[in-house]
DNA sequence: TGAATGATGCGCT
DNA sequence: GCGCATCATTCAT
């Protein structure tokens, strides 16, 4: 008999793992990782804090008060990167969550750096080895993504995460951080093991 | 056409 | 721990 290997277990999350509940989608993600070919080469990152936001019941979503120019993506299909820019010098990672029509999204707020470390000291050469991916605008520069990688396709070749197989996390679910409207909704998931979360503001 | 605002990070104290 | 940097997007004149 012909046991598989752990690391033959790489896996890219399909198009049905982001059709799902938001939240659901959320709590899930923790312990997958991250994984982005870009033009500097491949980076990956294990993820370790996430925030979901959904449309219709949520004040702090883009998409509270309706469609507009730039949250569309978040009304389209599940399973695409949607990417904004904020405070006029950062930009934030989403995935988009649920069936199309519904805008929900899950914002990544934090991971731990796996291949391709010194691409992301480079491309965030102000951030020290521990902080380089705590925090959603350090993500996004440590990555090189901006508003060019809005909308990207989480099941194509560039762009995705990968389930790596078992790992035993502890899930811990609060309120979020950083907004005003709707901050009572313990919609904020992290691993509590990590020491790249963030710390309380 | 203009002004307010924000899902933040950083440097300085 | 506090305050600023800095600008796309949005909504109101």
């Amino acid at each position: 008999m012909v046991r598989s290997v752990k690391t033959g277990s790489c896996k890219k999350l399909p198009r049905s793992f982001y059709a799902r509940p938001t939240l659901t989608v959320a709590s899930d993600l923790l312990g997958k990782y991250l994984v982005y070919h870009s033009p500097h080469g491949r980076l990956s990152a294990r993820l370790v804090e996430v925030e979901a936001y959904i449309g219709d019941r949520d004040p702090a979503c883009h998409a509270f008060r309706g469609r507009t120019e730039r949250n569309a993506v978040m009304f389209g299909s599940p399973g695409f990167s949607y990417i904004y820019f904020v405070y006029g010098m950062h930009y934030c990672l989403n995935f988009v969550t649920e069936e199309e029509g519904i805008a929900a999204a899950v914002l990544i707020r934090a991971a731990e750096p796996e291949e391709g470390v010194e691409i992301m000291k480079r491309l965030s050469p102000r951030s020290s080895h521990g902080d380089l991916l705590t925090g959603p605008g350090r993500i996004c520069r440590a990555f090189g993504l901006t508003r060019e990688q809005n909308g990207l396709d989480l099941t194509g070749d560039r762009l995705y995460v990968e389930d790596r197989g078992e790992c035993e996390i502890k899930i811990v679910q609060t309120t979020r951080i950083g907004i005003r409207a709707g901050n009572h909704l313990p919609w904020r998931f992290y691993d509590s093991g990590s020491p790249a979360v963030s710390k309380p503001r």
